[in-house]
DNA sequence: GGGCAGCGCAC
DNA sequence: GTGCGC
DNA sequence: GCCC
């Protein structure tokens, strides 16, 4: 671990047949759909997605039907080529013996559904929930934050047939909590699904990257208050590059030598005494500015969801990379360079100065302020030695960390968002290493680097 | 039949 | 412990 | 739902 390039300590890649083989094929070694070509499937793909979906809500036990789906679809979107015959998914390198995708050589579910689309077109069984109200009642409703399949459930079966019904029946029973009425009964909806449901029709709605960028700012400003030095990172799919984001999630991280000293050196530097206090701190200040608007969680701990809003008069559209402020929310080509060429322009935010620019009055039509969308914010905090897993691990995507786990696992290592872990029946003990950045764990698991937006499979 | 990752937070 | 989201 |  000398950190110069050579070093031993990282894992051979070969050391087990047929590894290498299935290594060149690794969905956490390709370069992502969207960066080679377009999916020329999404005839396939599309019912597939809208089947995950059903089975995301429908109901617990579901979710690795969902994966599993979610692997087909991953597969197939990275073909080069239309599929017009269930033979050419048989034996396909692409996808026969490779980790989390099934073999269409055998009879399962998967081969059936493409089976079904390639002969019919559609999907008999989506074709069937989509027509059974009981299905879409409870689809509808679980799409308020905090409303899972089992919530979803039993609402249904309380008589609600969608998130309108829910809402009036809420409004009602505040009305009645409101007028010291005691027949208001017991809570619908716990206070962070009302909070759900206040803000759903916003949460349905994508930003667009300059917004997460300028609410990150904000994030950063906080976080440089409450602990000078720190570093600010914005993960999730804005760091993935991608033209629109669900939601924002920001890393925090004291400087390394934070970790060194003693509270009283630490308040004497200007920082808060303990990492413990960082998150409190930073939500101080983004409360008392109405940024934070929401509360999901408490925000005592490391972990923190909320809701954010940019202050009226905010500018947005600051993005260095020039196809920035596109309110549009259009999928499309997205236009984030190919390269991995992202360089160091992480974490060096720049806080949006309210009200003092001038709106580029084309930006401003497209992408007016006043609209202040509520969007959901995630922050967490995580010592300087996590940093790079957590980056990595809250980069994503999801199907992305699958693959890379499962390799990981081949090697008898279990990585999380703190570190690498050695497999044992206890629970692992961390394995130490000069992990700095992101490479470094690409590395120890003899894997080549793959840049953010490669990583969007 | 066990595994697919495993955690933090609310309740 | 369960539900939920990540 | 699928692999081992």
């Amino acid at each position: 671990w000398d950190g110069s390039g050579g070093g031993g300590g990282e894992l051979v890649a070969e050391e087990l047949p047929n590894l290498g083989r299935v290594k060149m094929h690794l969905a956490c070694q390709k370069k992502s759909t969207a960066q080679r070509t377009i999916n020329l499937n999404t005839f396939i793909t599309d019912p597939l997605k809208e089947l995950i979906e059903l089975y995301d809500f429908l109901k617990t036990g579901h979710e690795y039907k969902k994966k599993a789906h979610l692997a087909v679809v991953a597969a197939l979107g990275q073909l080069d080529f239309k599929v017009t015959d269930i033979a050419q998914l048989c034996g396909h390198q692409l996808l026969d013996g490779q980790p989390l995708v099934p073999c269409f050589s055998k009879d399962c579910s998967s081969r059936r559904k493409v089976l079904e689309i390639l002969g019919k077109g559609r999907i008999e069984k989506l074709d069937e929930l989509k027509k059974c109200p009981k299905t879409m009642g409870i689809v509808d409703l679980a799409k308020v934050w905090g409303v899972g399949a089992s919530k979803a459930q039993s609402l249904w079966h309380q008589g609600f047939k969608g998130i309108e019904d829910l809402r009036a029946a809420v409004a009602k029973q505040a009305g009645l909590a409101a007028a010291g009425s005691p027949n208001a009964g017991p809570p619908l909806l716990s206070p962070q699904q009302l909070i759900g449901l206040r803000h759903h029709a916003d949460f349905q709605k994508r930003m667009p990257r300059a917004e997460a960028k300028a609410i990150g700012a904000h994030v950063a400003a906080a976080a440089q208050a409450a602990c000078p030095g720190c570093s600010v990172d914005l993960a999730g799919s804005y760091r993935r590059g991608k033209a629109d984001c669900g939601d924002l999630d920001v890393l925090i991280a004291p400087p390394p030598e934070y970790m060194s000293w003693s509270p009283k050196e630490r308040a004497a530097k200007g920082a808060v005494r303990s990492i413990e206090f960082v998150l409190p701190a930073v939500l101080r200040t983004l409360h008392a500015s109405g940024v934070v608007t929401d509360d999901l969680t408490r925000g005592e701990g490391r972990s923190y969801m909320g809701v954010a809003r940019l202050p009226a008069g905010s500018v947005e559209g600051d993005e260095d990379e020039g196809n920035g402020g596109d309110c549009s929310g259009g999928e499309g080509g997205d236009g984030s360079g190919g390269g991995g060429g992202e360089g160091g322009g992480d974490g060096e935010l720049v806080v949006a100065e309210a009200g003092a620019g001038v709106h580029p009055s084309s930006l401003a039509l497209v992408c007016p302020a006043s609209t202040r969308i509520h969007r959901r914010l995630d922050i967490k905090v995580y010592a300087p030695e996590a940093l790079p897993f957590a980056l990595l691990y809250f980069t994503g995507s999801d199907y992305f960390n699958r693959s890379m786990r499962w390799w990981a696992k081949k090697k008898g290592i279990s990585l999380n968002d703190e570190g690498f872990f050695q497999e044992s029946k206890k629970k692992g003990s961390r394995i130490d290493g000069e992990f700095h950045e992101e490479a470094d764990v690409f590395k120890y698991l003899g894997l080549a680097y793959v840049a953010p937006p490669d990583r969007s499979i």
